[in-house]
DNA sequence: GTCTATATGTGGATAGAC
DNA sequence: GTCTATCCACATATAGAC
């Protein structure tokens, strides 16, 4: 074609470019007041539109919940490729406790990303996706330490969630549960990893 | 005084009683709708009265939620009560399974009791009494079967909530975390219990 | 005392001018 | 693509009928 399209779109690229600037702006906001205190108002303001505006850019406030939660997967899943490999016990514990982390840095993040609290927002598959991905980097991590089964990892993920909801709901800003990951992963790998280790004095 | 007040004030029992008629209504709306879904108006209709009429009785929406996290912390007290004392292994995963299928029967009441997630409400200090009966019923649970101080209390808490959290989050209506409370309660009294049992097999 | 009627402010969302 | 104008649902508050 003599006439073919341009390789780079300009109105496309700005237009992304502002999606992203309303879905940074979004978790300002939810930050602030709450994830489910987000008000296209505020949203608006924030990027300095009126608030009809957005709807050229997000059919709805659940699209800007969905392009949240996206994004924010996006990232557990960025920071998870980067962490490299898990070989043994010790990799394993730096790997689980850089996930608490995750969740700690942002309450809004995790209540979005592992709650149910938004009433009918569901996430769209396409936002799911990273999320199957991420459940193969933590079987992976898994087995590395000797740990098999979907029991094994049903508990796991049961253990780490649960100190790091404690932890936010009881003690936001503090350690009080935190600091019980290793012992608990201890506790966790004596029980059910194949792979034995000196037992505790 | 001969003209004393009558011991029963037959107004102030029908205000009361149209009080926890408009909170039973609060909590179907919110298993419908979601907890963050009530709205005053489908309560209102509910119970038959326009929705402003509902200020006669409370002072506002958060006042509502205040009043059902009340009720649902005396219902889950009332239960532990009733349950009597906890006596070996056996009673504890009993009591224990209790607390759990509890959070499970309603994850609404479940959300508003252990999760923050209604912007801007706090339970008043009345409210919020009860949990720490709730707490001291954990703490001789645990005594009874040899375990000691806090961080094997907050442990604790942290396996139950997180099994409760999986379940409600990832599998509602299913049982793919809770089959797993027995043996992770084994795990965690094997762990940390000064009372020694049978090794495992 | 309790209800109805009504008013205000704040949300999400749509239509249409420019 | 952005704005103005507008609509509907909601929480909240007050005035006044009964």
């Amino acid at each position: 074609m003599a006439f073919g399209q341009p390789t780079r779109d300009r109105r496309t690229e700005r237009h992304e470019a502002t999606k992203r600037e309303i879905v940074e702006a979004a978790w300002e906001v939810a930050r602030e007041h709450g994830l489910a205190g987000l008000s296209l108002r505020d949203v608006a303001a924030r990027v300095g539109m009126q608030p009809p505006s957005l709807y050229s850019y997000f059919a709805s406030k659940h699209a800007i919940y969905d392009a949240m939660f996206a994004g924010a997967y996006d990232e557990i899943l960025r920071r998870a490729r980067a962490f490299g490999p898990v070989s043994d016990r010790a990799s394993f514990k730096r790997h689980a406790r850089a996930f608490v982390e995750f969740c700690l840095e942002d309450p809004a993040r995790y209540q979005l990303l592992f709650q149910r609290t938004i009433p009918g927002f569901e996430p769209s598959p396409e936002a799911y996706a990273p999320a199957v991905e991420l459940l193969g980097h933590g079987r992976a991590a898994l087995a590395a330490v000797g740990i098999r089964g979907a029991r094994a990892a049903d508990v796991y993920t049961a253990l780490v969630t649960g100190l790091t909801d404690q932890q936010l709901s009881n003690d936001p800003g503090g350690a009080r549960w935190v600091r019980l990951l290793d012992e608990v992963l201890d506790m966790f790998l004596d029980r059910y990893s194949t792979k034995r280790r000196r037992p505790r004095p």
